[in-house]
RNA sequence: GCCCACGUAGCUCAGUAGGUAGAGCACUUCCUUGGUAAGGAAGAGGUUCACCGGUUCGAUCCCGGUCGUGGGCUCCA
């Protein structure tokens, strides 16, 4: 008897001959697939839909509209471009090129790097790849016979790759006559692609490492549908009008100038107030909690930074002055001066937890090609604080700073992903304590059911840390949140209190920040909000606007009131149209515009519009004061 | 720091087989006093096209370098 396998396909389960091919399955169940189906799914993992079966078991097919098929696509769609640039560039290396969030990439490893001219180049040769319905063909093969098949084509980093290969046979695939080392699974043929575009050049190391050579990364993205692809490419174009820096320009909130030096934010009035606004409201929070506002010099003698380890470990990244022969170091950190606080007398265990917290600013040398509008700055102030407790107090403080975060993230509507990192190669402290510190952070995680990622090697040089990353309009993440644990500097510092048995005992010290750095904070805020500030944070809450100067005298005087009760409020008297006034509003984006013409000044009222409706409604002063008093109350 | 691209008026951008620059908006003045996304006219504005050097009779344009910006990589709040 042939052997034949059981797969359980639509709630049914059918018998094929061993062999059968996920393609035969779909053909014989009468799947309407309109080349849908790039893939399947056969108990959990992916196979091509032309891969004979020998297993028994549940058979889903994959479409091209799903996560995972999208994902398919965009790998074999790199494969093509791969094969478009061996066949226009025969010098060309490969090395290797995954699907990603957006789209895809290729690494290539070229003599000459490619220019966009191309990458127009390239993309033609691939429409004619697809044209060509090109199979794709996996072939299993044994690794060693796969190095000798890559040495030949001198295609060195394949090789390398299979060198690290584990396991005794892998898989290649081929269309046309290019091959790639390829896990797969992969569409039935090229002619499966059907919308693409090669969107960015960039320079990328192999491996990611920067000591290895810099190879060519090309990206691109495909789609399902010409349509999706358009959609995509509009979205990103609608992204980029929330690009903070067109926006803090466009709402006259910062500059850089080449004059003061990249990375240096130069704050207008209507930031200024902004970021007046975010830090009270920190204060307010920090004092809620529990914290103890404290205020550090900006530079520390170089000797503590030796002391502290920032000096061996963090040495490239900081500014240092010398002062009457003695050298200072500018500070990236703020921990320092909050343990000199904690040093100035004697501790008891009754006093623990200490809270210190402060909004410190500081420098730190970000290397040129990293520095991005506010995002990433080379001066940026902190909503710092240092918390000393107990071991015992440990979890407890950081589920409260974890549930802080929590709070204020839903305050401005974020949505967040958190991440655990562990011990870099570059650090200091024991095993042990490392070992201690990581599973405090990990417990507190797992304590408030939060979910989490871990990110091996990515802590701080003295400890492991929980990091709380917000996405800007382009979806690129921000750390901002961090939590650190740190048992080094207490001990390098010699940190003691005294404990109930009359014992000096070594505190632990958290590194924490809620909104991490203002202006990176801010930058990502005016990108979630589009400019659009809630009214609580908006510079200017409301403007009033005549449409006659003969209504000016009652317009000063509505806006008097409006100043008395502490409204931020604007005044435009100029000699333009009533419609001309509102689109400048509107462009700033101003959350009320309080219009006032002969019929207002007549009844004693104001024509409220508010921001996002076209219709105005009057009332007096006071009914709209109420109002007011109560969205910013709200803060919605 | 590395790779690629870019750098013209406050902003958005045009431009010149290489012959010393233009538009719109913004700004100033005047006219207009107009009820919900741009009223009209005139004017001023670039140490001459980021900076430095080279090629050339002559460079904003070609070449090299520096600085800056953008997109990535590495790194990070």
């Amino acid at each position: 008897m042939k052997p034949s396998v059981e797969i359980h396909i639509n709630g049914e389960k059918k018998v094929y001959p061993a062999g059968v091919t996920p393609r035969d399955i779909l053909r014989d169940n009468g799947i309407e697939d309109s080349r849908d189906m790039v893939a399947a799914d056969l108990n959990g993992h992916a196979v091509d839909l032309s891969t004979p079966l020998t297993e028994s078991g549940p058979l889903n097919f994959i479409s091209v509209r799903s996560a995972k098929g999208l994902e398919i696509l965009r790998h074999s769609t790199s494969h093509v471009m791969a094969q478009a640039v061996q066949e226009l560039f025969p010098d060309v290396k490969i090395t290797i090129g995954p699907a990603v969030e957006e789209g895809f990439y290729y690494d290539f490893d070229t003599p000459r790097p490619f220019t966009p001219e191309d990458l127009e180049l390239i993309e033609s040769r691939m429409r004619e790849i697809v044209k060509g319905e090109l199979p794709f063909r996996r072939i299993v093969m044994p690794r060693n016979e796969a190095i000798g098949f890559f040495q030949e084509k001198s295609e060195t980093y394949k090789v390398e790759l299979l060198d690290q290969i584990e396991s005794e046979e892998v898989s290649l695939y081929a269309q046309g006559g290019f091959t790639d080392l390829c896990r797969g699974p992969h569409i039935p043929d090229t002619g499966y692609i059907r919308a693409f575009k090669l969107t960015k050049l960039a320079g990328a190391y192999w491996r990611g490492d920067e000591r290895n050579p810099m190879l060519q990364r090309v990206y691109g993205t495909a789609f399902p549908s010409h349509e999706d692809l358009k959609h995509y490419l509009h979205v990103l174009e609608e992204a980029k009008k929330r690009d903070h820096r067109k926006l803090g320009r466009e709402l006259d909130l910062f500059s850089v100038s080449d004059d003061v030096g990249p990375g240096l934010v130069i704050w207008h009035p209507k930031g200024a107030l902004l970021r007046h606004l975010i830090e009270e409201f920190e204060r307010r929070e920090h004092l809620k909690r529990g914290y103890q506002f404290v205020i550090g010099p900006q530079i520390l003698k170089k000797d503590l930074w030796e002391r502290s380890g920032h000096f061996d470990n963090y040495r490239e990244q900081m500014y240092f002055t010398t002062v009457d022969g003695v050298d200072y170091g500018i500070k990236p950190m703020n921990c320092l001066a909050h343990m000199q606080v904690y040093k100035s007398k004697i501790r008891s265990y009754r006093e623990l937890p200490l809270r210190f917290f402060e909004l410190g600013t500081v420098l730190r040398h970000e290397k040129s090609g990293v520095l991005h509008g506010l995002l990433r700055v080379r001066q940026f102030t902190q909503d710092d604080a240092h918390i000393l407790c107990t071991p015992e107090q440990l979890n407890d403080e950081i589920i409260g700073i974890v549930k802080f975060v929590r709070d204020v993230m839903e305050i401005f509507g974020f949505d967040y992903t958190m991440e655990l990192s562990t011990r870099p190669e570059k650090s200091i402290g024991t095993d042990e304590d490392w070992d201690r510190a990581t599973t405090a952070l990990e417990k507190a995680l797992q304590d408030l059911g939060a979910a989490y990622e871990i990110n091996e090697g990515d802590g701080a040089f003295y400890g492991p840390k929980i990091d709380i990353k917000l996405k800007d309009a382009l979806s690129r993440s921000w750390q901002c949140a961090t939590i650190q644990c740190d048992f080094t500097l207490p001990e390098r510092f010699d940190l003691t209190y005294v404990d109930s048995d009359g014992e000096r005992k070594r505190p632990v010290m958290i590194h924490r920040v809620v909104l991490g750095a203002i202006e990176r904070f801010l930058g990502v805020l005016v990108e979630h909000y589009a400019g659009a500030f809630p009214l609580w944070l908006s510079p200017a809450q409301a403007v009033v606007m005549t449409i006659t100067e003969r209504q000016n005298p009652y317009a000063r005087e509505v806006v008097e009131r409006l100043k008395a009760h502490g409204v931020r409020v604007e005044v435009d008297l100029r000699n333009e149209k009533i419609g001309f006034k509102i689109r400048e509003a509107r462009g700033q984006k101003i959350p009320y515009m309080v219009i006032i013409g002969d019929k207002e000044m007549e009844s004693g009222t104001i024509a409220i519009r508010k921001r996002g409706e076209d219709s105005t409604a009057g009332m007096p002063v006071e009914t709209f004061l109420k109002q007011f008093d109560q969205e910013v109350e709200n803060r919605s």
